[in-house]
DNA sequence: ACAGCACGACACAGTATCGTATCATAAGCA
DNA sequence: TGCTTATGATACGATACTGTGTCGTGCTGT
């Protein structure tokens, strides 16, 4: 927003290279080791970019890391299957997928635990989980414009029920996420959503 | 387990005074700034404790980090009104009330992220997470005996079930865990234990 | 072809960290 | 009281990091 961004097309060449080998860099280092495995010497070594190159780009370690990191979630197609639990299905097992075997899943905790201090990165973690929820988000809305919803239940509160098991399972108990557990999880939504 | 540990009684008041005092200050920084705002300098400077003494009691950072995290997690009482919803109901206000005020929420996500790489301190998210669990599956597990839950159901679903959107709500989409939230939350549980 | 600009290869200052070593002091224990 | 033992002050070596400065080289756009 403040900055001119200087669009792609017309930067030299050389800079677009360097910039994409360094961003590149720093999401390896980033998805191994979180946010305090990322230094910029060693994004120099990885790279082969050399640091002052990457200090003529980047004002600071900081602005590179947040930099890499916004470019994290890249949400899934919204799919549409015309009914709640079509779509949540899809988005269940797409979920289970990617906290298995994407590399977000790996940074995600660092970055919460920077946001439990920093502002910035708590505006960052902001970023990132609507990024994640928005999918989730447009499937719930559209159930509510075809009336699967009960009257009084928030959209919000859907996504919530459907999505706290996930990453509970995830980071805090550890368990597999397997096909049963996908199941449940979407069984339960379903029922929730049509009762009471 | 391995440690002679060589009984508190039997050491000199010194050692006891410097562990004492080293472990609290450790305490009050890693709940400051996370696994990654403690260094043994940082807690020789807060308590007053000189590092040569720290590392007499403590052969590396990594132990004295374990030592202190392992005296995070100290559970509330059990409490036993005679139904599910009622000792839920505490649990979960109480859960709630931590959550904000208590300093471990904070400690916490540092330590999963840790966990995401190191073995050690996997171990050490597993035995907090199970120490954090307890009262709920003891709860859940006496429900189960006065036959409040279905056949089919285990024990650590519902447990599962009851603290995910709690953990969700803190650390995820940061909003705020006010009475109302944690009325539903219960709601939820009781209604899904009881039918189907 | 040529000028400009980005680049890499240093080198540097300043800071922070982990551990270790030495030695004098003071507290506790018998 | 006197002996043992923990402690504090201090310095040290090794490493790693941030961010800046300098300079020569060579790629790029015109």
């Amino acid at each position: 927003m403040s900055e001119p961004e200087p669009e792609l097309e017309t930067m030299d060449k050389r800079v677009q290279r360097s910039k994409q080998t360094v961003l590149a860099a720093t999401y390896k280092l980033l998805s191994e080791g979180g946010i305090g495995g990322v230094s910029v010497d060693g994004v120099s070594r990885l790279s082969g970019v050399s640091k002052t190159t990457i200090y003529r780009h980047w004002p600071s370690r900081t602005a590179l890391l947040l930099d890499a990191c916004s470019k994290l979630g890249t949400g899934p197609t919204i799919p549409d299957t015309g009914s709640l639990k079509g779509d949540v299905t899809m988005l269940a097992k797409h979920l289970a997928h990617e906290l298995q075997s994407a590399r977000w899943p790996a940074v995600l905790p660092s970055i919460i635990d920077a946001a439990e201090r920093d502002p910035d990165l708590a505006q960052l973690h902001a970023g990132l989980h609507a990024g994640l929820m928005a999918p989730f988000l447009e499937v719930a809305e559209r159930a509510r414009k075809r009336g699967e919803l009960a009257p009084g239940q928030k959209a919000s509160e859907i996504v919530a029920a459907i999505v706290a098991p996930f990453f509970y399972r995830r980071w805090f108990s550890r368990e597999p996420i397997d096909e049963e557990f996908v199941k449940s999880a979407v069984r339960d939504i379903v029922g929730r959503s049509k009762y009471k």
